[in-house]
DNA sequence: AGACCGGTGTCCGGGATCGGACAGCAGCAA
DNA sequence: TTGCTGCTGTCCGATCCCGGACACCGGTCT
């Protein structure tokens, strides 16, 4: 666990190289060539985000395979950022893959700041969800207690009656977690 | 609380009878030309989402008024879903604006069933966002130990873990919840 | 003033919940 | 077989949390 490791899938070999050296010192890529060549089991968990070639698959007409594989990599690891890469430039394709869970869109070719930019985010997204993801029961209800009090405008009355409890039962949760 | 109302936010009166005739019998359209003319004090809660249109300041560049109305909103109402109407097809913007949290992007001129679809996926995206903020305490808990559960792939004792309680606790919970 | 309203903060007895402990079970290696 | 491992499901006494009730407070009526 040094450096954070990101899974590249991208089938030609210069683009491969030219990430690669893109992105020396921000985190060690991995490469496969298209998402059918991850095998059954993968350790999606040793990730920490993923940038997702749309035109792996060039018979296909608009990168709908590029589409299919973000909602298979994310029924696999919902907390792995996508980033989509593609030379089709379309609007419709950008939005699609952003709906269906990417988190970012680069068009190729890219200006390298902007693809470190967005490898950042995307491992810096990865975590949070991760991060999220194990959250303790504990700290779950803390934080819906918080967005209720806060939604209720600081009405306690209010605020319980929408999370579902008693008043007393409000005020001793606030005190146990110190809010 | 008939049918769904909606706001459109969009300068070009043609657009918006445009609109307003294409989404007859989809919501009631309310109007208002920019996100300045919000009151200060205004009923987002009476809508079931936003039209917004980027363009409503010709003079700036980009539509980065547009991008900052998204925020404007959801700091208003996080729970409103934005669809985005422009002119400006650029990927950049579109990815941008979806980042900030919009739910969909637009472009004018646009086909009337691509408008009604996205009108209600936004409509019933905010009634879901709406009915998960309103969640229970208990509700909550509910769903956290399903999915902690899930991620543990069935194992009591690691979902235990990963919530932060004592095995025990969860089997009286699983029990409670009727899991 | 006096009554009312909607809110806050606190108390207390009874019932729910805690977690350590225990028994059991399947898989596996010596 | 024996022992070990990692899990499941359940028990029970000590403890904690529940929620109805109460006192109180500020604003707003008549």
């Amino acid at each position: 666990m040094d450096g954070p490791r990101i899974l590249l899938i991208e089938d030609d070999l210069a683009i491969v190289q030219a990430i690669g050296f893109a992105l020396r010192g921000v985190a060690e890529v991995d490469h496969i060539p298209g998402p059918d060549d991850l095998p059954d089991t993968f350790p999606f968990e040793r990730y920490a985000a993923v940038l997702l070639d749309m035109n792996f698959r060039p018979e296909q007409r608009e990168g709908r395979a590029g589409l299919d594989a973000i909602g298979q990599l994310r029924a696999a690891d919902p907390t792995l950022a996508i980033v989509m890469l593609t030379v089709f430039g379309g609007v419709a394709i950008a939005v699609e893959a952003l709906k269906r869970g990417a988190c970012d869109f680069l068009l190729k070719p890219w200006r390298n700041d902007r693809l470190v930019a967005a490898t950042r985010a995307a491992i810096d997204l990865t975590s949070r969800q991760r991060a999220g993801a194990a959250m303790s029961l504990d700290a779950i209800e803390r934080h819906a207690i918080e967005r209720a009090i806060e939604r209720a405008e600081g009405n306690i009355s209010r605020a319980a009656a929408a999370l579902g409890i008693t008043r007393p039962a409000l005020y001793r949760r606030i005190e146990k977690h110190g809010l």
